[in-house]
RNA sequence: GGUUCCUUGGAUGAGUGGCUUAGUCAGCGGUCUGCAAAACCGUGCACGGCGGUUCGAAUCCGCCAGGAACCU
């Protein structure tokens, strides 16, 4: 009964760690879809960064219409929440001419975010933010976590009491809302008007370690040292605190030599990878593939239209 | 040839005669609802080798091995 259900509209989900074959894999399967491609990754969304973030390439671009790749810019503020929002409107108006989208990428909280939605809670403004790390900086921890068992005693009672950017996040906004954090959180997913599928890419440990290891190499071919140089002047700005740029700017700052910052870049993107996959590990939806069996996808993903 | 010093887990690096033996990084596992390529948590692995002293040694002594500095 699902599977002819084709009054309902499908988002398919590819995703998977970084390095894994996803831009690859998913240019093919818009091509064969006749789907366009939403990217549902953090970084390559800025426009000044498309080489160490693996963005697709320009001719890559080419092929298949892509959503959200440097469509930003490193200075602007962005967050999953207005991700889901963006997404939402363009999968609205997408979905009037075709009847299936393709969603690629490997930030796990933005592809949640889409999926699963994200409480409506008020975006933070600049003034609170500032005051809460002022605080934070100045009193410490503790403070702000008493502060918390003020204001948000049920909230404070299971965050994390080590981590600092989650009790200032719920400080945030119980300073602006002077409401609860825990108000805000439904801990329910949305209802979404359109089917997903969601498909992860794997492969062993060893293989998916070499492709990355490899991929950081032919970064710095294509020119990784110069396009981080450009940026480095802005090096505190979010959208820099990305694997690639940060251990290139200890390299300019003079506290790395280059070959030790480029086996950092390969050992973080390691990391990274791996926390993709603890992430990813618990979702149930997800069927997983190897990326070279693209035939097998293909066909599971027609059986689902 | 002589004198002195060093030798700790994958890396780095503290340390004391016993109070199960630091810390950091990596490795591995995990958390996750607003900057998430973020932030945070948990965890295996050792005291160069052989003897001796001692109730007990990685910590004291001897020899051996490897390394460093200085002297003739």
């Amino acid at each position: 009964m699902r599977k002819t259900d084709t009054s309902c509209p499908a988002l398919i989900v590819l995703l998977g760690p970084t390095g894994v074959g996803k831009t690859e894999l998913s240019l093919y399967l818009a091509e064969q879809l006749q789907a366009e491609i939403i990217s549902s990754d953090s970084r390559q969304i800025y426009k000044e960064i498309p080489i160490g973030t693996a963005a697709p390439s320009k001719e890559q671009l080419k092929r298949v219409r892509h959503h959200f790749v440097g469509s930003l810019s490193i200075f602007d503020y962005y967050n999953a929440a207005q991700y889901e929002q963006d997404v939402l409107k363009l999968l609205q108006e997408s979905f009037q001419a075709r009847n299936i989208m393709l969603l690629s990428g490997g930030s796990m909280m933005y592809i949640d975010a889409i999926c699963k939605g994200i409480d409506d809670i008020p975006t933070v403004d600049n003034e609170t933010r500032k005051s809460v790390i002022d605080r934070y900086q100045e009193k410490g921890l503790e403070y702000l976590r008493s502060e918390l068992r003020l204001l948000d005693p049920e909230y404070y009672k299971i965050v994390d009491p080590k981590n600092p950017k989650r009790i200032m996040h719920a400080l945030e906004i119980c300073y602006m809302t002077g409401r609860t954090y825990t108000s805000f959180r439904t801990q329910s997913a949305k209802a979404r008007p359109f089917r997903i599928v969601k498909i992860g890419l794997t492969r062993p440990r060893e293989e998916l370690y070499a492709q990355i290891n490899q991929r950081v190499e032919t970064m710095m071919q294509e020119g990784l040292l110069e396009e981080a140089q450009k940026v480095y002047p802005y090096k505190h700005l979010n959208s820099l605190n990305t694997v690639g740029y940060k251990e290139l700017f200890k390299y300019f700052d003079g506290e790395w030599n280059l070959p030790f910052a480029i086996e950092k870049i390969k050992q973080n993107t390691r990391i990274y990878s791996r926390k993709q996959m603890t992430w990813f590990k618990r979702d149930e939806a997800i069927t997983w593939f190897h990326p070279e069996q693209t035939e097998d996808i293909l066909r599971f993903i027609r059986q689902r239209l």
